[in-house]
DNA sequence: GGAGAACCTTGCCGTTTGTCAGCACCGCTG
DNA sequence: CAGCGGTGCTGACAAACGGCAAGGTTCTCC
């Protein structure tokens, strides 16, 4: 710790947990309360201080209870429709967020996927100091400019948790078979892959497989191969991977080319918290539940009456 | 819950999840800002937010890390000397109290001893939301009017964290070693010494020998017989029972009459978290740690300094 | 030893927040 | 149905806070 940072968790300590004044620091620390005030502001951006709101109001929606009793969740947030910030889809990644800070501890490990839900989910999170943290990427890269790639999530969260993030250096999807079984081979990233199976949480969101899909927005698979795919039974898509209506995974030539988690060692973390915003998701996640890639989720209250219509029976 | 927790929720998200003004608040629920001012108090007190700073300033001292390492310990804090409310004394239970809680997960079982560093501790505590949280009482009960009671700790720190306190309803001592074997073997109690093993943190201090020690003053000992039990190599206490200078639970009478966890559960709790406040309890510290009663410590400077000086091997 | 950067202090002002008396409303009671 | 206690909301005010500009101090690096 460098010497400026201890001024600022004392200050920060004095006036977070003793409640002091501002003026009262100053006078403790022989400073200005110009000087604590400035301090309190980096304190807050390090993750030195953090504030974290309940996420109880999402928790005891009635629907909610139905959904965990139901399905056989260990946990499900319903986000209600309402008006402005306190809309479905505006509101969903901030109640991801700290529904999914309250459930890390301080040594956890947890793998992240990507996506636009994920990385608003990211953008909603408070910063904190969990420095025993590690934030692993659970699937390749994409080469392209593309605004919301795995790595991006990955450190964005790390960033914010002050953890340390692992990325996967290695393409999401590859040319040929071959060469995505070679790199899989690699000591490096066949290593990358087998550490995933220690995380304790995943973080992820489910892909669609219409023709907005973002694998085809980033340009893994195009749009026509997409149709196809979706022809022969594909109905959502997890850490980039091709998944049925039952929640396998599809043995095509897309998802054998993929450098990205194996399916079974998702099932196997313990906790699997999935967040979806978009209503015209609902096929692939009733996917993803059938195959038992969900333990927590959160989802507006539109998804969550559909999901209990359609009488998925517990895995 | 109840319809008016519902604003206050509401209120505390928008403003602490969402950084919106009291004035957006009050427009976007329809309320005075006077409202949403008294709601997020209230939503501070009931532990809606909850405002957590870190502890690192304590745990990166380097004598604490000389301390893990040569002592083996999981994790230690050192409280150095400072002015006013940064006082060692003064401190030492909110060092402990935030580094307690940062430790606690959403699911924790904890167990809780007593004594007035425990209460300090616990007074010391941010509330939190913690529902599915147990707070476990490790010792039996004193009947009298004394101020720093197991149960009112344990409740304490139930009613802090919004958990569930589980109280044990049996004295401390008893006056025979029949009756307390006795009790010790009825369905409920037995039930509840056994659930102790559940625990995956404690939370505990250790007590002095000395005249003025706390099984003196409560009247569970006689100031005569625990001057004998000293001569005959008590040195401390842990969980109202008198352990000698190796950690090892003395066979006397006093100790057989008590209703208290036994030791070798209390070993086995994953964390083990111990606070001592007064530089006296150095040899009641030491024999505990000898006896593998702590895995992690917050200590004054003083008081590390004399640990790391008195060359304790690890255990 | 001087230029410059980094950081702190003082003084200030507008904004944000905490608080409290007072008022409206509701259910209860005689 | 008037009276009454309690609850909760509001308006107004004072305290606390965030941030800016100007100037001082300390340190570093030529």
């Amino acid at each position: 710790m460098r010497a400026s940072d201890q001024i600022i968790h004392k200050a920060a300590w004095l006036y977070y947990t003793h409640n002091m004044r501002q003026e009262e620091v100053a006078k403790a620390l022989n400073i200005s309360r110009a000087s604590v005030a400035a301090y309190l502001r980096k304190a807050r951006e390090a993750g030195v201080v953090s504030i974290s709101a309940s996420t109880r109001l999402y928790r005891e929606e009635t629907l909610a209870r139905r959904l965990e009793d139901g399905l056989g969740l260990g946990a499900v947030w319903i986000v209600p429709e309402g008006g402005g910030a306190m809309s479905a889809e505006a509101n969903i990644p901030f109640v991801a967020a700290n529904a999914f800070l309250s459930l890390i501890g301080p040594t956890s490990r947890i793998g992240v996927a990507w996506g636009r839900t994920i990385y608003h989910v990211a953008d909603a999170m408070d910063v904190a100091d969990l420095q025993d943290v590690t934030v692993t990427q659970l699937c390749g890269n994409l080469g392209a400019p593309y605004t919301y790639r795995p790595d991006q999530c990955t450190i964005e969260i790390a960033r914010r948790l002050n953890a340390r993030p692992i990325n996967l250096y290695a393409p999401l999807v590859l040319s040929t078979e071959e060469l995505a079984r070679g790199l899989r081979a690699e000591r490096v990233v066949a290593g990358q892959l087998a550490g995933i199976a220690e995380c304790d949480i995943a973080l992820f969101s489910v892909g669609s497989v219409e023709p907005d899909s973002h694998i085809v927005a980033c340009g893994a698979l195009p749009a026509d191969k997409l149709a196809r795919m979706r022809e022969e039974g594909a109905v959502g898509v997890i850490g980039g991977q091709l998944i049925d209506g039952a929640g396998r995974w599809i043995d095509c030539s897309y998802n054998r080319r993929l450098i990205s988690v194996d399916l079974d060692t998702v099932r196997r973390i313990p906790k699997r918290f999935v967040v979806v915003v978009e209503a015209g998701k609902f096929e692939a996640l009733a996917a993803a539940i059938r195959g038992g890639f969900v333990s927590h989720l959160v989802v507006s209250a539109e998804m969550g009456q559909k999901l209990l219509e359609a009488g998925l029976e517990k895995p």
